[in-house]
DNA sequence: GATGAATGAGGGTTCATTCAT
DNA sequence: AATGAATGAACCCTCATTCAT
């Protein structure tokens, strides 16, 4: 038998050390031996579990995709379940800044990648939205049931906004931490949505 | 002059091909010979005009900020200006695909990029961001000196909600045009941040 | 104006030593840089005027492929034509060394070759080995229409021997020249066919 | 003996295994991975039999030299049998494939080889090339003895020029076989070289 | 002995940048 | 000013070989 090694512990220390970096300094600056020598391996090493930079920055994004906060405490009150669930999904963000980072190649792999991985990283992209917009319509659909929600508000395009705050203020966050107070404007976020789904409807 | 386009011309040919690639390929993957191609010149002139391929990639950020409508026509209904001032920025992004493109590479810029560029970006950020914001602050700003708006929504929290909104929106549309339908969604999003500038302010 | 630089002449001496390098150590041990090196330029400049290796390597067999006596002035005698086509044949090949060690390679592409080359050496072969046959069928079928050589000798045969021999002598010679008396078999050579296309037929 | 199979046999299996992976991609293709995996074995095995890719290519190249056909029964009648082995000798390429086309890396090594090798491969050649030719010398030698060949003949050049033919038209199949009717080509071969042991000498 | 994980030197290729004309 | 030929540092990836188990 050879050198005895976990290789599914292996491969994810090359993932999370590949995540470290392709964040620092992003996919296209990155070097493999950068990655190598962070995961405390040869070069060669990092090619025995991915066949290219490409594949191991898929690993990575995968990897990546796995936060999510679960629904089911939430959904009872719609209202409150609303709150937490943003605050949720922005703290997973927040926690990870990696995996915000991380974000900006992986949208331009979206929006410009070649074929093979385009397609690739657009069924992941449905994964990796597709969660916290299925909690979100479900708390929206929950609310309605329950008639403190308006039966016009569409969930699904309540969840796009909602996710979109998110995103958006963590984008301009990250630009300049200094203009933007997450608190409160995480708290508006809330309160414009819910007045969005419980008003009367008839603006002015 | 000794020939017959004068400098300015020319560098202006240069940002716009620049322009189109960047956007097409991202920063990483343009090559110079791209640019200089699709403008028309040889590559060695590409460096005539500019030093490196990242002082043109500034070029071409800068050019790029220049958009944002003005606001004076808004500003004297607050609520009808707010919501045109929304889908101006909207629509400011769709009519440039490029510029929201090439926003991936301004921020990973911004984010990681060395220091003589990290502060320049950052700069340029603020004028980029700055512009819309305040327009938007103003109109809130007018709403709540005619009492249509509360007193305490807070202007620079609107303001930054808004253009979130709009670029979260923006980015999930880009993904996968087919899973938003923007139309409603800036509805919704007009219509939740007012009605979180005009609602009782008690919740629940 | 750029440097000027005649390229057809910087590409001949690109090819030049390549040609000298791929003999000396085989296509697969040579490095593109002891190529730009023997050539004087950088190796950058090689991929100027080259996509790759395979390329160049292309390049240089089809260089190589220039060779073939003229015929005209040995046509009239078939007796001799015969022989002297065969002498300059077995001299081309003994003129460039590097012409037949390079062969090899070009075999080998030949044999295994992935399909983009394969199919491109073997029409390359085609007309590599097509004039030297044409030639000889010339001088055979002239002898025949003067009597002097049999009705049943049939050029194509005659010429396939006449190139087999050739060429398998000097495979033995390359391998160990004291084994092979070149001289005196070629004169076998050339006498054999010619008794050939001569004798009775009645073997026996 | 401690395992079930021993040495012998299993360096044999690589052996073969590696004979046909040169054979099918040549010395330079072929990845020690593909022998073991043919083979059946890991790959840190066939460094256990072997100390480099150099060596286990000697032994492949001494493996193939056991093929010739024995003379004894070509030996009785010299015109018989000098037919008789010109076809044995070509059917022996025939029948491996993989003989031939080894050929080019074993040539290859001769003409260009580093010094510890080369000199190894050139002993190896004589014997690869001295039985063939000292069969051939036999026939040849036998005949003249009888008076059925001229005595002026020389014995080794008839064994290099029938060598030289039947190797030079297998080149010449192998690129193109629709170019080549061996059947015809090997008659003639073995025609004229009796011819021109035979003939009365006094071409013209 | 056998295995296969790890290694790292090595080479093909790219491309931003320079510079002679 | 414009050109484009030349440059060479940089980097991805391969694969023969080693070695711990």
């Amino acid at each position: 038998m050879p050198k005895i090694v976990d290789r599914n512990a292996r491969r994810l220390e090359i993932v999370e050390a590949a995540t470290e970096v392709f964040a620092r300094v992003g996919f296209a600056d990155t070097k493999i031996e950068d990655i190598a020598e962070r995961a405390g391996v040869a070069k060669g090493t990092v090619y025995q579990y991915f066949d290219s930079k490409a594949e191991l920055f898929i690993a990575v994004c995968q990897n990546l995709v796995t936060w999510p906060p679960e629904a089911a405490p939430f959904l009872d009150d719609p209202f409150k379940g609303f709150e937490m669930l943003i605050h949720a999904l922005a703290d997973s963000y927040e926690r990870s800044r990696d995996f915000y980072v991380i974000l900006l190649d992986y949208w331009a792999v979206l929006i410009r990648g070649q074929e093979p991985y385009r397609k690739y990283f657009l069924s992941m992209g449905e994964t990796f939205y597709a969660h916290p917009r299925r909690l979100l319509m479900q708390v929206v659909q929950r609310g309605r049931e329950r008639g403190v929600f308006k039966r016009s508000a569409d969930p699904a395009v309540v969840a796009s906004l909602a996710i979109a705050g998110i995103e958006g203020l963590r984008t301009q966050h990250v630009q300049d931490p200094k203009h933007i107070d997450m608190k409160k404007c995480l708290t508006m976020l809330v309160k414009s949505l819910r007045d969005g789904l419980t008003s009367s409807g008839t603006v002015r």
